[in-house]
DNA sequence: TAAGTCATGAGGCACGTACCTCATGGACGG
DNA sequence: CCGTCCATGAGGTACGTGCCTCATGACTTA
């Protein structure tokens, strides 16, 4: 029942006999089963790449029977865009479930590094084939990721990088370039120069150390006539940033700008508009949330940057899932934009 | 082997089960085949609510034995943002053949309406399933579209949309909201006021009309200072449109700013960069492409809106697969971001 | 009442891959 | 020359779904 002229796409069958081997062996190659000659796995290899096989993700699932089993482990409290990034990966847990992806969400205690490390060793490669983690840059992590790594779990880092670490892959944006993104916009909006503060979650978070870094830098190539003043941690909780925010306020009645590259956007929100001063200093906040919906409106804030968390649970499972087949994920996925609000283009 | 407590999904035999039907009238209910009662279909429907089915994609395109065979109609050309469109088809053809999706491009001469119409009318639901259009808002191509749908090809727009016919879906940024906020960028560069001249490629295209139906509104809601010039149609051609922008200059000395929402991005450069005026005028210019990218760096452009070609063929294949299991597409896609670049946050 | 129509059941084969068992034949050491 | 190990072949079953055929019993219509 073949169309003319449509080709069959390759199966295990085209390539024993391309190799000239039993099927027997092809599967043994293709699944790294021992008990194979090196010559005989080159001439499986060397078929497999002449007649172009691919593998049938579905079929390969099917007949494993069971699911692709991925856990996210995200920080909890009252950081919006961490629920933001919950949300999204329950939103998507329905659809991957008919790709026959398993969706798991841990939320553990934001900042508290030891807890994140527990619960990447509680994590047992019989349940869970990969792990998608916002991570935070302390010893004990970095040491869970690795001994998870090594028991078999997949370990992937999600909006903040734990570089030097067995974690296969990052999913997130470029965050020096959305710190030097930050110092181009303020710069800008700031011809006159000034003092611009800067507020930080926790240095650290790789994320926030990174748009810190772009931020100084952008600002000393380009902008020497601007101050600095910071970075001051504000945990990203919104009642200590809204305290920080006052505090800076007070401290600096000629502060021209604000940059906030953490959350707790909504203790900034607040700060600025008890203060009379809304409006008349440029603040730079990031990630779309509902706190920074509402400064975009009121105008409080004039500019978010954001990482859209969506499309980074919709990568990560489609890195999960080439990263299950044995195929390196970095050449498929496609990276994480920065994107640039103002009250004009809110989605 | 299954764990304990770790439940079996369910299958379409927990389907029967439950419905207290057989699998065949199961499977007659879930392929929307004749031969089954009103009640029954809805006992069936209830069972699968109940249990939570979720048919096995993979298993399901297995069993028919076939791929999802979608065609993408590009327009062909000079135009920067159809070949990088064409590109990111080309890019995601290989890993959607491990998900048995099926890929074939067709590229047409732009803005050639009879020619779409055409490449549509030759479509045989036999060898395709789905069309991905670059639609152009014209009789022909709205009948060919209504034809090719009556067909059994299901028809899907893609970044220019055409409304009031059987297109399934669009895929594609907001062009209102775009157009909006081109006018509220330029506004607050040029709160002096001043002439603003608009380029479009042809308004025949929906986008294109949509861009400046936004624009236009969002001047004169917010910024009656400036005075649009224009629109001037420059076919999306790099020459043409360098001419226009050329005899623009020379017409008006005192052209303060230059909003073009089309594409021919090469012709707008040039015309700049030979002007001596490139840097003096703010320029507003749609997609990231190979032009406007060295536009930005210049700085003879200072913004690019853009849509994300790589993102809106992975939601246009996610979209058909979706309608392929008769599921309703527009639940599950995302939308298409407008992305705002400046020279600071090239990717 | 006989013939026909219709809803449904029962069961089987196919899809491409994973994984299992068993057979076979060659290489090698003693 | 015999026993052992090892690479490989042969062939089966299973996964969940699609699609086919055939049988059956209920109901309609002439």
């Amino acid at each position: 029942m073949n169309e003319i002229g449509l080709r069959r796409r390759a199966t295990v069958h085209d390539v024993a006999r391309a190799a000239g081997v039993s099927l027997a062996t092809v599967d043994r190659v293709l699944n790294g089963r021992p008990g194979v000659r090196a010559a005989t796995v080159e001439k499986v290899e060397a078929a497999i790449a002449e007649i172009g096989f691919q593998r049938d993700l579905g079929a390969s699932l099917l007949a494993r029977s069971r699911d692709l089993r991925l856990t996210f482990v995200i920080p909890d409290g009252s950081n919006e865009f961490m629920a933001s990034l919950a949300d999204a990966v329950t939103r998507r847990a329905g659809p991957a479930l008919s790709d026959r992806v398993h969706i798991e969400t841990l939320r553990i205690r934001a900042l508290d590094a030891d807890a994140l490390a527990q619960s990447l060793d509680n994590l047992d490669p019989r349940h869970c084939d990969c792990a998608i983690i916002v991570a935070s840059e302390e010893p004990s992590v970095q040491a869970a990721v690795d001994a998870a790594s090594k028991r078999g779990v997949v370990v992937m880092t999600l909006v903040s990088d734990l570089p030097g670490t067995q974690r296969r892959h990052f999913i997130g944006i470029d965050n020096v370039a959305a710190g030097r993104t930050a110092a181009s916009l303020m710069g800008r909006f700031l011809p006159q120069g000034g003092k611009v503060a800067v507020i930080a979650g926790s240095l650290h978070l790789r994320d926030h150390s990174d748009r810190l870094a772009g931020f100084k830098a952008g600002l000393a190539a380009e902008f020497p006539s601007l101050e600095l003043i910071g970075p001051v941690e504000g945990h990203d909780e919104r009642s200590e940033t809204q305290a920080i925010i006052g505090g800076l306020l007070a401290q600096h009645p000629d502060l021209a700008g604000l940059y906030n590259l953490g959350a707790g956007n909504g203790g900034l929100v607040s700060a600025l508009e008890s203060s009379s001063r809304s409006g008349a200093i440029r603040v730079i906040a990031h990630e779309l949330t509902e706190p920074t919906r509402r400064g975009l409106k009121s105008g409080a804030i004039d500019i978010v940057l954001d990482q859209n968390p969506d499309g980074e649970i919709r990568e990560a499972i489609a890195a999960a899932r080439m990263l299950a087949l044995g195929g390196n994920s970095a050449t498929t996925t496609d990276p994480i934009e920065i994107g640039i609000f103002l009250r004009d283009n809110l989605r």
